[in-house]
Order: C-alpha cells, then structure tokens, then sequence
DNA sequence: TCATTAAGTATGC
DNA sequence: GCATACTTAATGA
C-alpha cells in the first residue's frame, strides 16, 4: 500500500503540533479505508479494536432504542476523531457508525491509544476537548427535549448541524450532506411528518429552501429567533 | 400542541 | 416502474 501523506495530519488539530517524524509514524501505523455511502464502519456493542479519523465525509452516530427506533446521536465531520471507545473506558463500541456520503477514514488498533495519549499530549488533550464539547452537546439537547416545543429543537437542531457541516452557497448556507425529514425527527425526538410540516412553513416565509435530502438555511438569524435562542 | 393515520405527489435509480 | 422521499389534511389525545 502506498505510503500516507504527511499532509493529511499536520493541519488536525490532534496532531497539529507534532514534528514531522512523529506524524510519519503515526500514519505508518494507520490503515486507511473508504466507506460507500450509508455503510457502517462499526456497529453498537460491538468489539472495540480500533480508533477512528474521519478524514473525509460526513457520519451519523446512531443508538438503535430496545423498540427498534433509531436516534441519531450526533454527526462527524471530516477531521474529527470518532470511535474513541477506549477513551471512555469501554470495550464494545456505544453507537453505530454510518457515512451520510461516501467518507474516508483512518484507523488504529486501540492498544496504540495509550501510547498516543502518553507520547503525544496535544492528542490527549484534544480527545478531552472533543469528548467535552459531545457532552455538552449532548446536555443541550437533553435539555432541549425536555423543555423545549418541536419548532423550537427542530430549528436548533437545523443550526447546529449547519454549524458543523455548512457550506456556503448562492443564497445560503447548505448542509453538506444528504439528510432527510426522517433523519431530523430522528435527532428531535418528532415524527417525519411535523419536521415535514415546519420545513415546508419555512421554506413558504423564505427561512430555508430545500429539495429531497437537501437543505439550505437562507436566513440563518430568523432561524435562530425561532430555535428560541436569547439574543 | 403534536402524533397518528391515511392518502396523495414527486423524484431518482 | 418501483421504492423512497416528501406533502398535506383530517382526527383526536
């Protein structure tokens, strides 16, 4: 296999401030792989061996309910480490990994992540950085559901994921991967039909413009008004 | 206020 | 032309 790039390391926040020798040696113990679009790269409770780098694309996280319903844990984006299960002390991976587009990762056994962690403390301290801003993700939410109206997660969730992944186009900003009312309900704790419903309102008062899987926020601070944000 | 049911249209392989 | 995505209305908790 040829070799990796340097370049694909240097710029990664967790691996930003190593010298060249030592991100040459990390990449020579990682394997890289390439993940068709709605594939999973690991499933829930399964056996955590390796440690992930999303390199390119975007992934939904997902925890299937004992009812069989999905709920989409949160979305990564290119450059952000993934499948840190040893992070947190566990050996079975907690949610399911799927690529929302056709994405590129790298890997690494999990019995390099303690070398990394102790050898490299820019990679150490960035995990922690990253676990804590997923918590605090997660407690917004947690508070959202338990709070909030459905327009109001809904509109919150729209912004965040436009946060993590937009990318500017004519008259907007678009989420750049493929995602559908399904999806959103599955982030929001609602059914495909309410999400259905609101987009279809905002879209009639020019808040955001969307087409199958695609959708555009064009006025982001109407958006955030509604997701009830205090300004 | 929102989920559910139901019945429809649109879209893309 | 079929499955999937999406829309809309009606009903009732």
């Amino acid at each position: 296999m040829a070799q990796l790039d340097e370049s694909l390391l240097t710029d990664l926040p967790p691996f930003s401030a190593l010298d060249r020798a030592q991100i040459r040696a990390i990449l020579d113990q990682a394997t890289p792989k390439r993940y068709d679009h709605e594939s999973a790269i690991f499933h829930e409770g399964q056996d955590a061996d390796r440690f992930f780098l999303l390199l390119d694309g975007y992934l939904r996280v997902i925890r299937t309910t004992p009812e069989g319903e999905q709920i989409i844990a949160l979305h990564i984006s290119p450059g952000q480490l993934f499948g840190i299960a040893p992070a947190l002390q566990r050996d079975t991976y907690p949610a399911t990994a799927m690529a929302a587009t056709e994405s590129l990762a790298l890997s690494w056994p999990v019995r390099l992540w303690e070398e990394f962690t102790q050898n490299y403390p820019s990679f150490a301290t960035e995990t922690y950085k990253t676990l804590g801003a997923r918590l605090g993700e997660m407690q917004t939410r947690i508070t959202e559901l338990a709070t909030q109206a459905v327009e109001r997660r809904v509109a919150a969730a729209l912004l965040r994921l436009v946060s993590q992944s937009g990318r500017k186009v004519d008259g907007g900003v678009e989420i750049a991967f493929p995602i559908t009312r399904q999806n959103i309900s599955e982030m929001t704790g609602t059914t495909l039909h309410t999400v259905s419903r609101l987009l279809s309102a905002w879209e009639k008062s020019g808040i955001v413009k969307s087409a199958r899987k695609r959708i555009v926020v064009t006025d982001p601070h109407r958006l955030l008004l509604l997701s009830g944000a205090q300004s």
